[in-house]
DNA sequence: CGACACATGTAACACGTTACATGATTTG
DNA sequence: CAAATCATGTAACGTGTTACATGTGTCG
Protein backbone atom coordinates (compact mmCIF):
# COMPACT_ATOMS: atom_id res chain seq x y z
CA UNK A 1 0.00 0.00 0.00
CA UNK A 2 1.15 3.53 -0.05
CA UNK A 3 1.36 5.99 3.29
CA UNK A 4 -1.82 7.78 3.69
CA UNK A 5 -3.42 4.75 2.70
CA UNK A 6 -2.28 2.87 5.43
CA UNK A 7 -3.20 5.48 7.48
CA UNK A 8 -6.89 5.52 6.58
CA UNK A 9 -6.93 1.56 7.04
CA UNK A 10 -5.78 1.74 10.48
CA UNK A 11 -8.22 4.42 11.48
CA UNK A 12 -10.46 2.42 9.34
CA UNK A 13 -10.10 -0.77 11.51
CA UNK A 14 -9.89 0.96 15.27
CA UNK A 15 -12.62 3.40 14.25
CA UNK A 16 -10.71 6.78 15.46
CA UNK A 17 -10.14 5.05 18.70
CA UNK A 18 -6.36 5.71 18.08
CA UNK A 19 -5.90 8.46 15.67
CA UNK A 20 -3.03 8.75 13.75
CA UNK A 21 -0.95 11.34 12.38
CA UNK A 22 -0.03 11.03 8.77
CA UNK A 23 3.50 11.93 9.28
CA UNK A 24 3.94 8.87 11.74
CA UNK A 25 3.30 6.41 9.00
CA UNK A 26 6.26 7.63 6.87
CA UNK A 27 8.59 7.66 9.72
CA UNK A 28 7.85 4.43 10.34
CA UNK A 29 7.88 2.93 6.73
CA UNK A 30 11.28 4.30 6.38
CA UNK A 31 12.39 2.81 9.53
CA UNK A 32 10.89 -0.60 8.36
CA UNK A 33 12.49 0.01 5.27
CA UNK A 34 16.00 0.47 7.09
CA UNK A 35 15.45 -2.95 9.15
CA UNK A 36 14.34 -4.35 6.13
CA UNK A 37 10.95 -5.58 6.72
CA UNK A 38 9.62 -3.33 3.86
CA UNK A 39 10.90 -2.04 0.73
CA UNK A 40 9.78 0.91 -1.49
CA UNK A 41 8.33 -0.84 -4.51
CA UNK A 42 7.66 1.73 -7.27
CA UNK A 43 4.43 3.61 -8.42
CA UNK A 44 0.55 3.04 -8.60
CA UNK A 45 -0.70 4.35 -11.84
CA UNK A 46 -2.09 7.06 -9.38
CA UNK A 47 1.06 7.58 -8.22
CA UNK A 48 1.01 6.58 -4.99
CA UNK A 49 4.85 5.45 -3.45
CA UNK A 50 3.57 1.92 -2.38
CA UNK A 51 5.70 -0.16 -0.36
CA UNK A 52 6.05 -3.92 -0.30
CA UNK A 53 6.73 -6.58 2.43
CA UNK A 54 10.08 -8.16 2.18
CA UNK A 55 10.36 -11.79 3.11
CA UNK A 56 11.80 -10.90 6.38
CA UNK A 57 8.87 -8.65 6.92
CA UNK A 58 6.16 -10.93 6.00
CA UNK A 59 8.15 -13.55 8.52
CA UNK A 60 8.17 -10.72 11.51
CA UNK A 61 4.21 -10.33 10.35
CA UNK A 62 3.59 -14.46 10.88
CA UNK A 63 5.50 -13.69 14.24
CA UNK A 64 3.47 -11.45 15.51
CA UNK A 65 -0.13 -12.79 14.67
CA UNK A 66 1.53 -16.19 16.28
CA UNK A 67 3.28 -15.26 19.62
CA UNK A 68 0.80 -13.76 22.17
CA UNK A 69 1.34 -10.61 23.99
CA UNK A 70 3.68 -11.31 26.82
CA UNK A 71 2.92 -9.70 29.83
CA UNK A 72 6.30 -8.18 29.53
CA UNK A 73 6.24 -6.34 26.72
CA UNK A 74 3.55 -4.91 27.84
CA UNK A 75 4.12 -0.57 28.93
CA UNK A 76 4.02 -0.20 32.91
CA UNK A 77 0.17 0.54 34.36
CA UNK A 78 0.42 3.77 35.17
CA UNK A 79 -2.71 3.77 37.39
CA UNK A 80 -1.43 0.52 39.19
CA UNK A 81 1.58 2.07 40.44
CA UNK A 82 -0.22 5.03 40.90
CA UNK A 83 -2.52 3.54 43.61
CA UNK A 84 0.80 1.41 44.90
CA UNK A 85 2.21 4.28 45.77
CA UNK A 86 -0.84 5.66 46.65
CA UNK A 87 -1.21 3.18 49.40
CA UNK A 88 2.49 3.25 50.96
CA UNK A 89 3.63 7.16 50.21
CA UNK A 90 2.32 8.71 53.44
CA UNK A 91 -0.05 12.02 53.38
CA UNK A 92 -1.54 11.04 50.16
CA UNK A 93 -5.61 10.51 50.63
CA UNK A 94 -6.07 7.61 48.89
CA UNK A 95 -9.59 7.22 49.46
CA UNK A 96 -10.04 10.50 47.09
CA UNK A 97 -7.45 9.06 44.39
CA UNK A 98 -9.87 5.93 44.67
CA UNK A 99 -12.76 7.72 43.82
CA UNK A 100 -11.81 10.37 41.54
CA UNK A 101 -10.55 7.44 39.31
CA UNK A 102 -13.86 5.78 39.79
CA UNK A 103 -15.76 8.59 39.06
CA UNK A 104 -13.77 9.09 35.47
CA UNK A 105 -13.76 5.38 34.84
CA UNK A 106 -17.73 5.11 35.71
CA UNK A 107 -18.24 8.20 32.89
CA UNK A 108 -15.92 6.57 30.48
CA UNK A 109 -18.08 3.03 31.14
CA UNK A 110 -21.55 5.01 29.93
CA UNK A 111 -20.00 6.64 27.25
CA UNK A 112 -18.48 3.33 25.68
CA UNK A 113 -21.80 1.50 26.05
CA UNK A 114 -23.61 3.85 24.65
CA UNK A 115 -21.07 4.24 21.78
CA UNK A 116 -22.01 0.69 21.62
CA UNK A 117 -25.69 0.42 21.50
CA UNK A 118 -25.54 2.77 18.39
CA UNK A 119 -22.51 0.42 16.72
CA UNK A 120 -25.11 -2.59 17.47
CA UNK A 121 -28.22 -1.40 15.45
CA UNK A 122 -25.91 -0.41 12.43
CA UNK A 123 -26.45 -2.90 9.23
CA UNK A 124 -23.87 -4.27 8.74
CA UNK A 125 -21.96 -4.17 11.76
CA UNK A 126 -18.52 -2.90 12.01
CA UNK A 127 -16.94 -6.18 13.58
CA UNK A 128 -13.85 -4.17 14.71
CA UNK A 129 -15.21 -1.37 16.14
CA UNK A 130 -18.03 -3.38 18.28
CA UNK A 131 -14.70 -5.44 18.83
CA UNK A 132 -12.75 -2.50 20.36
CA UNK A 133 -15.50 -1.13 21.97
CA UNK A 134 -16.16 -4.20 23.94
CA UNK A 135 -12.67 -4.56 25.01
CA UNK A 136 -12.74 -0.82 26.85
CA UNK A 137 -15.95 -1.65 28.18
CA UNK A 138 -14.47 -5.13 29.69
CA UNK A 139 -11.21 -2.84 30.74
CA UNK A 140 -13.61 0.17 32.59
CA UNK A 141 -15.29 -2.87 34.10
CA UNK A 142 -12.52 -4.60 35.31
CA UNK A 143 -10.77 -1.09 36.71
CA UNK A 144 -13.82 -0.58 38.75
CA UNK A 145 -14.45 -3.54 40.20
CA UNK A 146 -10.71 -3.53 40.67
CA UNK A 147 -10.76 0.21 42.73
CA UNK A 148 -13.52 -1.24 44.96
CA UNK A 149 -12.25 -3.40 46.21
CA UNK A 150 -8.99 -1.39 47.02
CA UNK A 151 -11.18 0.50 48.68
CA UNK A 152 -12.63 -1.64 50.75
CA UNK A 153 -9.45 -3.15 51.27
CA UNK A 154 -8.42 0.36 52.79
CA UNK A 155 -11.31 0.14 55.06
CA UNK A 156 -10.67 -2.75 56.30
CA UNK A 157 -7.07 -1.29 57.54
CA UNK A 158 -8.49 1.29 58.43
CA UNK A 159 -9.78 -0.41 61.31
CA UNK A 160 -5.99 -1.44 62.47
CA UNK A 161 -4.32 2.03 62.15
CA UNK A 162 -6.01 5.29 63.12
CA UNK A 163 -7.03 7.66 60.23
CA UNK A 164 -4.14 10.30 59.78
CA UNK A 165 -5.41 13.60 59.02
CA UNK A 166 -6.33 14.47 55.18
CA UNK A 167 -3.49 15.42 53.50
CA UNK A 168 -5.79 17.51 51.50
CA UNK A 169 -4.03 21.20 52.87
CA UNK A 170 -0.39 20.52 52.69
CA UNK A 171 0.43 24.13 52.11
CA UNK A 172 1.78 26.14 54.93
CA UNK A 173 1.09 23.43 57.68
CA UNK A 174 3.89 25.43 59.51
CA UNK A 175 5.92 24.57 62.75
CA UNK A 176 3.75 23.55 65.71
CA UNK B 1 16.16 11.85 48.63
CA UNK B 2 18.84 10.31 46.20
CA UNK B 3 18.66 8.39 42.78
CA UNK B 4 19.80 5.00 44.16
CA UNK B 5 17.15 4.55 47.27
CA UNK B 6 14.59 6.38 44.98
CA UNK B 7 15.40 3.28 42.45
CA UNK B 8 14.97 0.92 45.70
CA UNK B 9 11.95 2.56 47.12
CA UNK B 10 10.47 2.88 43.49
CA UNK B 11 10.69 -1.19 43.14
CA UNK B 12 10.25 -1.83 46.86
CA UNK B 13 6.72 -0.55 46.06
CA UNK B 14 5.83 -2.01 42.86
CA UNK B 15 7.77 -5.44 44.03
CA UNK B 16 9.79 -6.08 41.68
CA UNK B 17 6.75 -6.39 38.71
CA UNK B 18 8.46 -3.43 37.40
CA UNK B 19 12.23 -3.46 37.70
CA UNK B 20 13.81 -0.21 37.52
CA UNK B 21 17.25 0.13 35.79
CA UNK B 22 18.87 2.69 38.04
CA UNK B 23 20.42 5.11 35.40
CA UNK B 24 16.78 6.02 34.14
CA UNK B 25 16.28 7.75 37.47
CA UNK B 26 19.28 9.27 36.90
CA UNK B 27 18.71 10.33 33.51
CA UNK B 28 14.75 11.65 34.83
CA UNK B 29 15.99 13.10 37.92
CA UNK B 30 18.27 15.49 35.39
CA UNK B 31 15.11 15.78 33.16
CA UNK B 32 13.24 16.49 36.38
CA UNK B 33 15.58 19.46 37.43
CA UNK B 34 15.79 21.24 33.63
CA UNK B 35 11.88 21.53 33.82
CA UNK B 36 12.09 22.84 37.09
CA UNK B 37 10.27 20.19 39.18
CA UNK B 38 12.95 18.95 41.06
CA UNK B 39 16.29 20.73 42.75
CA UNK B 40 19.63 19.49 43.92
CA UNK B 41 20.20 19.43 47.34
CA UNK B 42 23.80 19.42 48.29
CA UNK B 43 24.68 15.80 49.54
CA UNK B 44 23.83 13.63 52.88
CA UNK B 45 26.01 12.85 55.72
CA UNK B 46 27.25 9.96 54.25
CA UNK B 47 27.81 11.91 50.99
CA UNK B 48 24.62 10.97 48.66
CA UNK B 49 23.35 13.82 46.57
CA UNK B 50 20.28 14.46 47.82
CA UNK B 51 17.17 15.70 45.11
CA UNK B 52 14.11 17.69 46.63
CA UNK B 53 11.06 19.19 45.16
CA UNK B 54 10.33 22.58 44.35
CA UNK B 55 7.10 24.72 44.51
CA UNK B 56 6.06 23.24 40.41
CA UNK B 57 7.28 19.84 41.54
CA UNK B 58 5.33 19.58 44.40
CA UNK B 59 2.51 21.41 42.36
CA UNK B 60 2.80 18.73 39.88
CA UNK B 61 2.39 16.27 41.77
CA UNK B 62 -0.44 16.67 43.78
CA UNK B 63 -2.17 17.55 40.59
CA UNK B 64 -1.18 13.43 39.30
CA UNK B 65 -2.76 12.48 43.05
CA UNK B 66 -5.44 14.52 41.99
CA UNK B 67 -6.43 14.19 38.64
CA UNK B 68 -7.28 10.87 37.00
CA UNK B 69 -5.87 9.02 34.59
CA UNK B 70 -7.37 10.22 31.04
CA UNK B 71 -8.08 7.18 28.55
CA UNK B 72 -6.48 9.63 25.64
CA UNK B 73 -3.43 9.77 28.30
CA UNK B 74 -3.46 5.81 28.36
CA UNK B 75 -0.89 3.91 25.49
CA UNK B 76 -2.48 2.33 22.59
CA UNK B 77 -3.99 -1.12 23.59
CA UNK B 78 -1.81 -3.39 21.72
CA UNK B 79 -3.92 -6.62 22.15
CA UNK B 80 -7.00 -4.48 21.43
CA UNK B 81 -5.45 -3.04 18.26
CA UNK B 82 -4.01 -7.15 17.01
CA UNK B 83 -7.63 -8.09 17.47
CA UNK B 84 -9.20 -5.63 15.82
CA UNK B 85 -6.57 -5.61 12.70
CA UNK B 86 -6.96 -9.84 13.03
CA UNK B 87 -10.73 -9.79 12.16
CA UNK B 88 -10.64 -7.28 9.35
CA UNK B 89 -7.40 -8.55 7.69
CA UNK B 90 -7.78 -11.47 5.15
CA UNK B 91 -5.52 -13.89 5.80
CA UNK B 92 -5.32 -14.09 9.28
CA UNK B 93 -6.32 -17.12 11.56
CA UNK B 94 -8.48 -15.34 14.27
CA UNK B 95 -9.24 -18.21 15.79
CA UNK B 96 -5.57 -19.19 16.59
CA UNK B 97 -4.50 -16.05 17.44
CA UNK B 98 -7.37 -15.61 19.91
CA UNK B 99 -6.88 -19.24 21.51
CA UNK B 100 -2.83 -18.45 21.39
CA UNK B 101 -3.24 -15.66 23.30
CA UNK B 102 -6.05 -17.03 25.81
CA UNK B 103 -3.74 -19.66 27.12
CA UNK B 104 -0.88 -17.23 27.57
CA UNK B 105 -3.09 -15.06 29.50
CA UNK B 106 -4.28 -17.52 31.71
CA UNK B 107 -0.75 -19.64 32.33
CA UNK B 108 -0.22 -16.05 33.71
CA UNK B 109 -3.10 -15.58 35.55
CA UNK B 110 -2.10 -18.91 37.30
CA UNK B 111 1.00 -17.60 38.41
CA UNK B 112 -0.51 -14.51 40.20
CA UNK B 113 -3.00 -16.44 41.95
CA UNK B 114 -0.29 -18.53 42.97
CA UNK B 115 1.65 -15.65 44.15
CA UNK B 116 -1.17 -13.91 45.94
CA UNK B 117 -1.98 -16.80 47.84
CA UNK B 118 1.93 -16.36 49.06
CA UNK B 119 1.73 -12.93 49.56
CA UNK B 120 -1.15 -13.46 51.57
CA UNK B 121 -0.34 -15.42 54.19
CA UNK B 122 2.54 -12.94 54.97
CA UNK B 123 2.39 -11.08 57.70
CA UNK B 124 2.58 -8.07 57.87
CA UNK B 125 0.62 -8.11 54.34
CA UNK B 126 2.60 -6.18 51.55
CA UNK B 127 -0.43 -4.00 50.79
CA UNK B 128 1.52 -2.69 47.46
CA UNK B 129 2.02 -5.89 46.36
CA UNK B 130 -0.91 -7.42 47.05
CA UNK B 131 -2.69 -4.60 45.47
CA UNK B 132 -0.65 -5.20 42.01
CA UNK B 133 -0.77 -8.88 42.30
CA UNK B 134 -4.42 -8.42 42.61
CA UNK B 135 -4.81 -5.46 39.33
CA UNK B 136 -2.51 -8.05 37.54
CA UNK B 137 -5.53 -10.87 37.92
CA UNK B 138 -8.55 -8.41 37.21
CA UNK B 139 -7.15 -7.53 34.37
CA UNK B 140 -6.11 -10.44 33.11
CA UNK B 141 -9.21 -12.09 33.87
CA UNK B 142 -10.95 -9.65 32.24
CA UNK B 143 -8.80 -10.19 29.02
CA UNK B 144 -9.87 -13.91 29.17
CA UNK B 145 -13.29 -13.10 29.55
CA UNK B 146 -12.76 -10.42 26.38
CA UNK B 147 -11.01 -13.10 24.50
CA UNK B 148 -13.87 -15.86 24.59
CA UNK B 149 -16.21 -13.01 24.04
CA UNK B 150 -14.88 -12.73 20.77
CA UNK B 151 -14.57 -16.07 19.87
CA UNK B 152 -17.99 -16.37 20.46
CA UNK B 153 -18.60 -13.73 18.34
CA UNK B 154 -16.33 -15.07 15.24
CA UNK B 155 -18.22 -18.43 15.71
CA UNK B 156 -21.65 -16.53 15.27
CA UNK B 157 -20.00 -14.65 11.87
CA UNK B 158 -18.43 -17.55 11.02
CA UNK B 159 -22.68 -18.97 10.39
CA UNK B 160 -22.74 -16.17 7.91
CA UNK B 161 -19.85 -16.54 5.67
CA UNK B 162 -17.98 -19.39 4.65
CA UNK B 163 -14.64 -20.45 6.74
CA UNK B 164 -11.56 -19.66 4.59
CA UNK B 165 -8.69 -21.73 4.00
CA UNK B 166 -6.33 -21.26 7.25
CA UNK B 167 -3.31 -19.18 6.33
CA UNK B 168 -0.80 -21.00 7.63
CA UNK B 169 0.89 -21.73 4.51
CA UNK B 170 1.26 -18.51 2.67
CA UNK B 171 4.87 -19.65 1.36
CA UNK B 172 4.72 -20.27 -2.14
CA UNK B 173 1.42 -19.85 -3.35
CA UNK B 174 2.77 -19.57 -6.75
CA UNK B 175 0.24 -18.85 -10.03
CA UNK B 176 -2.36 -21.08 -10.55
C1' DC C 1 -10.11 31.49 -8.61
C1' DG C 2 -9.76 29.92 -3.92
C1' DA C 3 -10.61 26.39 -0.65
C1' DC C 4 -10.23 21.87 0.52
C1' DA C 5 -8.85 17.07 0.57
C1' DC C 6 -5.28 14.00 -0.75
C1' DA C 7 -0.55 12.80 -0.57
C1' DT C 8 4.45 12.72 0.61
C1' DG C 9 7.81 13.84 3.15
C1' DT C 10 11.25 15.81 6.93
C1' DA C 11 13.30 17.98 10.93
C1' DA C 12 12.97 17.94 15.67
C1' DC C 13 11.76 16.62 20.27
C1' DA C 14 10.67 13.85 24.45
C1' DC C 15 10.90 9.87 26.73
C1' DG C 16 11.98 5.18 28.13
C1' DT C 17 15.64 2.43 28.15
C1' DT C 18 20.22 0.35 28.19
C1' DA C 19 25.22 -0.30 28.35
C1' DC C 20 29.06 1.27 30.06
C1' DA C 21 32.51 3.79 33.11
C1' DT C 22 33.86 4.84 37.59
C1' DG C 23 34.52 5.20 42.44
C1' DA C 24 33.64 3.95 47.48
C1' DT C 25 32.60 0.62 50.93
C1' DT C 26 31.82 -3.76 52.72
C1' DT C 27 32.65 -8.63 53.40
C1' DG C 28 34.04 -13.53 52.65
C1' DC D 1 42.94 -9.55 48.57
C1' DA D 2 39.05 -10.33 45.61
C1' DA D 3 34.28 -10.12 44.99
C1' DA D 4 30.15 -8.04 45.80
C1' DT D 5 27.28 -4.15 46.83
C1' DC D 6 26.19 0.61 46.86
C1' DA D 7 26.26 4.76 44.39
C1' DT D 8 26.57 8.27 40.63
C1' DG D 9 26.68 9.35 36.40
C1' DT D 10 26.72 9.63 30.93
C1' DA D 11 26.51 8.63 26.05
C1' DA D 12 23.61 6.62 22.90
C1' DC D 13 19.62 4.51 20.74
C1' DG D 14 14.84 3.49 19.30
C1' DT D 15 10.40 4.85 19.05
C1' DG D 16 6.22 7.61 19.31
C1' DT D 17 4.84 11.85 18.14
C1' DT D 18 4.25 16.45 16.23
C1' DA D 19 4.72 20.61 13.38
C1' DC D 20 5.76 22.15 9.30
C1' DA D 21 6.72 22.39 4.15
C1' DT D 22 5.16 21.24 -0.18
C1' DG D 23 2.77 19.62 -4.18
C1' DT D 24 -1.41 17.89 -6.79
C1' DG D 25 -5.93 17.51 -7.94
C1' DT D 26 -10.91 18.58 -7.39
C1' DC D 27 -14.98 21.30 -6.93
C1' DG D 28 -18.11 25.13 -5.65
Amino acid sequence: MYGNRLRAEFEGRTAATWPLNVGQVYTTLERLVRDGLVVAAGADEDGHELYQLTEGGRLALTQWWTTPLSRESRPRDELTIKLALAVTVPGVDVRSVVQTQRADTMRALQDYTRLKSAADERTPPDIAWVLVLESMIFQAESEIRWLDHCESRLVRRAKSSPPLPTSSEPAKRGRR
